[in-house]
Formats: structure tokens, sequence, C-alpha cells
DNA sequence: AAAGCTTGGGAAAAGGTTTTCTCAAAGGAG
DNA sequence: CTCCTTTGAGAAAACCTTTTCCCAAGCTTT
């Protein structure tokens, strides 16, 4: 071996099927056959052949196995979350999903510019990914990207999909029943809602449900509060909520974490107890965020690592030639709770 | 099979460089030549060939080229960095250095788990990926992969690299003298230093510049305040610092943002102003964070984003078979101003 | 007019693997 | 002893592109 004289990293050629082949004098078909396992020969020589792969180093090279099958065995990722907030748990769903199938993801960041989704959506192309999913941070955006008729199968993830396409996205109504349910079973009886900004879908959704469930249980609905998904937001619309003019709420349901974090933090500061006097939920269950609030915050998880894990298995029988209903696919919400809420109130 | 009356979209096959050349009369070896820029023809065979690759939407495969050429245009990337703090800044720099050059980025997650880098690892290995970047969340701990004598270029970013590699990393040192003399400039004279825990590296190297600038200055050097890398450390720690028993500081230089944004808060529940009375500084911008607190905070960014991007191109030029010098190289911080410092004092 | 050069383009190998044929030898049946 | 079947293994095509060599025709030079 002469691999052992090199100073400096050197970078050797992998070996072949056929210096493997050669080796254990056989053909390079039989030595083929008898790592896949197909073929028929003696037990004796497959043996060797393998025991001579194995010495040898043996692997076989991707691309040649990937020409010959016309599948690649990886997919393409694309999406706009340049800060990985929703996209990474994502990913990691997907690429869970994947590994066991010996897939492996191309990650694309496409920011917001069409003329980089062009690029990257050309490079998947050409690198002939088997397919491809399309994330995002919103659910009603779709990405600067046109992935119909490509050739491949797509699906989307946590994104606005093109018609006719396979989508799977969280269900939010249903994640905004868990939390005002909750606050109903814990006995809280004026229940403000305090989110994000009417441009985004899914404030409207859960602010449905939000009316929907005080609905379903008796209770007096208060206009949600539409503002940023900010901090600030939150703090300052506790502001609005404790401004004395009407009856005090004793439960603040936020349209994400930040938002809950400033309504936490301006109730301390007005001497409101959280959650004796008032019980706050959070969205997204951004573990960061929501353990560093004082107290740790109960959320809505969108379960996004279980909504990468279904999109990264469809997509693989997509691939694999099963058909598929397209449309779009709901998953439910999961409720993490931590402290902000209390046990039940006189019970 | 149901699946031979297609409801769902069937997938065409590519079209092949054998097409284009039938299509346009000509062989394949002067269609590629064409596409190409090489061999010599006339120029309107050239043009016809080209205008009938259009035409037809002709891709070259990847996948053949790759294998003729013996490089893949893909590299890997590692990470433990689940939650993609430090991960996807540093990612979108080196996939920023790499889209140029028509190279495409894997993503693994390998968590902590040896199994799953080594799963990983070969994934990429057999994807014949051209060379494999390593990174982490912290840089003082080592990625659970061996990526020597894989035969192809691995580069190390900010994480703990092998022996004889190369690895680039923030200048820790460097940032946290940034900021020190910023406190200087500004006339602060008691600055105190609160961080993470004694098992990090650059908690030593970022104390070591904290005492080394003090000196400098002829200010005192308090003891540094070890604990967690938390909010809540963070609000403890004020209550050290500001127990009556010893001078107050009138600056606190914080090991990371949410550590800062503890002592913010601590500050002000204590009727502490913030920048006036105490001026605060946080390590790693991470934005959402320092843009939130209020005033919003000044802090060392680590421009992981640039450091990706080196490492990318370094690994390129590796992968291109240009020598590089193994070694360490710090990349600088720099300073991000926001409002928590205030202005010169006394100024 | 013969020899040499240029021009335009094709044949074929290479890259590494899988799969379908094909074939020789050995064994069994009649 | 001949014919057929089974067994074990190899040859070659296929996947798609690039590149090196090669060749024929037309042109120039002497």
């Amino acid at each position: 071996m002469a691999s052992d004289a090199q100073p400096t990293p050197v970078f050797a050629k992998p070996v072949t099927l056929r210096e493997v082949a050669a080796t254990a004098g056989v053909s390079v078909a039989t030595a083929s056959k008898a790592l896949n396992g197909q073929g028929r020969m003696t037990a004796e020589t497959r043996e060797r052949i393998r025991e001579t792969a194995q010495r040898l180093g043996f692997r076989p090279n991707s691309l040649a196995q990937s020409l010959l099958r016309r599948r690649s065995f990886t997919v393409g990722l694309l999406t706009n979350d340049t800060y990985g907030r929703f996209s990474l748990p994502l990913m990691a769903g997907v690429s869970d999903a994947l590994v066991d199938a010996g897939v492996s993801v191309f990650l694309c960041n496409v920011e917001d510019d069409p003329r980089l989704g062009q690029l990257h959506v050309d490079a998947m192309l050409d690198k002939r990914v088997d397919g491809i999913i399309a994330t995002g941070k919103r659910i009603d955006r779709h990405l600067p990207v046109d992935l119909s008729n490509l050739g491949i199968p797509a699906i989307y993830a946590f994104t606005q999909p093109d018609p006719g396409a396979i989508a799977f996205v969280s269900d939010d109504a249903g994640g905004a029943r868990l939390a005002v349910e909750h606050f109903c079973r814990l006995g809280r009886r004026r229940i403000a809602h305090v989110t994000g900004p009417a441009s985004f879908a899914v404030v409207h959704a859960r602010a449905q449900a939000y009316r929907d469930v005080l609905a379903e249980n008796g209770l007096p609905a208060a206009e949600p509060l539409l503002g940023s998904w900010s901090e600030a937001w939150g703090h300052e619309a506790v502001g609005t909520l404790f401004d004395g003019k009407r009856e005090a709420p004793d439960a603040v349901f936020c349209g994400n974490d930040q938002i809950a974090r400033g309504v936490i933090d301006a109730l301390r500061e007005r001497g409101i107890d959280v959650p004796d006097e008032v019980g706050v939920i959070g969205f997204d269950n951004w573990e960061i965020v929501a353990e560093a609030t004082r107290p740790p915050l109960t959320s809505v998880d969108m379960n996004l690592a279980a909504l990468g894990r279904e999109a990264g298995l469809t997509l693989l029988s997509l691939v694999g030639g099963q058909p598929a209903e397209p449309g779009l696919r709901k998953l439910p919400c999961r409720l993490v709770v931590r402290q902000s809420c209390g046990r039940p109130l006189g019970g």
C-alpha cells in the first residue's frame, strides 16, 4: 500500500468496482452482483468478493448509479427563511425522513429574489434532484419560484402552494382552539387575543377560531388586537387591554411567543401576576424564547418537524411513482404547557 | 397498476444531448462542442445546434458531467447546531460563495450523534462531494465525525478542527477588545464582565481580552462573573454587581445577547437607566434579540456570514488543487452600535 | 499536378455501475 | 452415449457527456 508514505494529504482516487473485481479475480458484472445480492454464484465467490470490497474500502460511485437508475437520491429544499426559525425544524424533519432512504438534501436559500430562486432551481434541475420541497416563513406567501412543469415532483410545506399541488401546513385554527380551550378549561372567562398584522392569513384563521371557541363556551369575545409580531407590540397591547376603561382580561392568547414575551413583561411592570391574575399563551413554541420568559411560557407548537417529516415521506412516495391526491393537508398543532397559565381557577 | 392512466402529473424524461444532436442533424460530439464553445465548426452549424437545444429545453445531465470530470460540484455542510442560530448565517455565507461556481450544498444535521455523523459522512462520500465543511455551535468542541483521511478536502468553520486542518473561527478576543475599548472611549470607568460558563474556551479568551484592555487603559479589572448563557443568569448577575457592597459598575460587557437582555431587564427593574447610568454590550448580535431589547442592544457581531464565505472560497480553491496552509484563521468581529451604550460621558 | 495544410465534423473511448444476454461446463435423464 | 437442464460467471449494452483522435474534402503552394 503506497498510501502510507504521503506527508501532505494527497487526495487518493476512490477504488472502483473494476479494481475490486480484478483483485478478486472476477468480472465487474459478477462483482456487482455479488455486492448487490443479485445473480447466481457460489457462496464462496460471493463472500470472497465482499471481503475484497471491504478490504479495499470500496464504495459504489453514487453518480454512476444515479445516471443509470435515473434517480439521484437527492432532493432540493428551497426556503426564504433566512434566520431558519421555521426552516430548521422543518428541515430536520425532512432530513430525518429521507436519511433512512439514503436521500440527501440540498438546502437553497432563495431569499425573496426571483433571480436567486431561478438560479437555485436550475442548479437543482441540472443536478437531477428527484424532487423539490418548498418551504417558507409564512403560509400565505409564495416563494419567488415556479415549480410547476418542472418534470419532477414538488411539495410545499409551510408556504403557499401552486394550485393543484400538494401542500402541508399547520392547522392554525386548530392550534388556536387548543390555546383558547385550555384557558376555558382552566376557568378563565375574559380571554383576549393579541396577534400580528392583518396582512397575514393565519391572523384571521386564528382569530376566527378564537371567536368560535369563546362562542361555544358562552364567553364574551373581545375584538382581537392586531399589530406586529414584535415584543414591543405585546408590550403596547397590554396598555390597551388594561387601560381601566374596560374590564381587564384574565387571559391573553398571543399570536407568537415574542408578543407573549412583551405581554408578560408589561404585566410584570404593572404588578399584575402571571399566571395568578392573568394567564398567557404564545404561539410557535420557540423554545429559546418560551423558556426564557418568567414564568416559562405555555405555547402552541406547530410540529414543524413532523410537518417536514410528512412532506419528506410524501415526496419519497411521489418519487417512487405512487400517486397522491393534490390539496392542502393541515397537520395538528400541540399545546406545550409550561407555567404561564397556572392551575384551574377556584379548582 | 392503476398508475398507467395518469391522473397525477406525468414526469417527462429530460431531453438528452443525443436528441438535440439528432434533431439538429449532427453527431453528439459536434453538439457537445457547439454548446460548450469548443471545437471547430461553421458559425451556422453552431448556432443551429444552440437554437435546437434551446428549443428542446436541453440541460446537460450534471451527473454524467460529474462522472467524467470526477467532480460533483457539490459540497457537504455538517452541523450540530439544531436551531441554526450560528449555522444559518454561516451557511448563507458558504452558499453565497459557492453558488456562483455552480456548487450546491448538502446540509446535514448530525446532532451530537456519532452514528448519525457517520451516516451522513458516508452518504456524502457516496455522492462524491468535492469537499466538506464542518461547522458547529461552539469553537471548542469537535463534531462527532472524523474527517481526516477522507480523500477529499475538509474545512472547519466555527468548530474545533482536527490537528493539521484548516479552520476558520471568529476572533473572540478581538471582539471582546472592540466592546471594552468602546466603553473606554465613551468614558466608562467601572466596566464589569458577565459571561458564560468556564467550560467554554471563548469565555476565557474574552475575559483575558477584557482584562488586557482594562489594564491598557489603567482601569480597575473586576473579576468576570461566570454563569450560564441565559437571560436568567444576566438577571441574577445584576444582583451581585449592584449589591451595594462594592462600587457599582457603569458598564457591563456581556458574553452573549441573552445575558445582556437579562442584565438590561434587571437594571430596569432596579430603576437604573440604560444607557445613562450603565452601558451594556452584548455578544453574537442576534438581531432578533438585540433589536427587541429596550433600548436596542449594542453587540459584537462575529461576522459569521463572512466566515462562511471565506470557508467556502477556501474549500473551492482546495478542490481546485491549490495548496493551502493548515492552521487556525481568526476573522475579525465587528461592533454593531445601537443604543445601549449612549454617548460619551461628560462629552 | 502532387504534396501539404486547413476546415468541418464524426467515431470512439472514458467515466463507474447495473442488467440483460450469452455461454461453457457439469450433471441428470432416457 | 446423446440430449436437455441447471449452474456459475462473463460480455456487452446502457446511462449521458466530454474529449481526443481521425478523416475527408477543399484549398494553397511549388
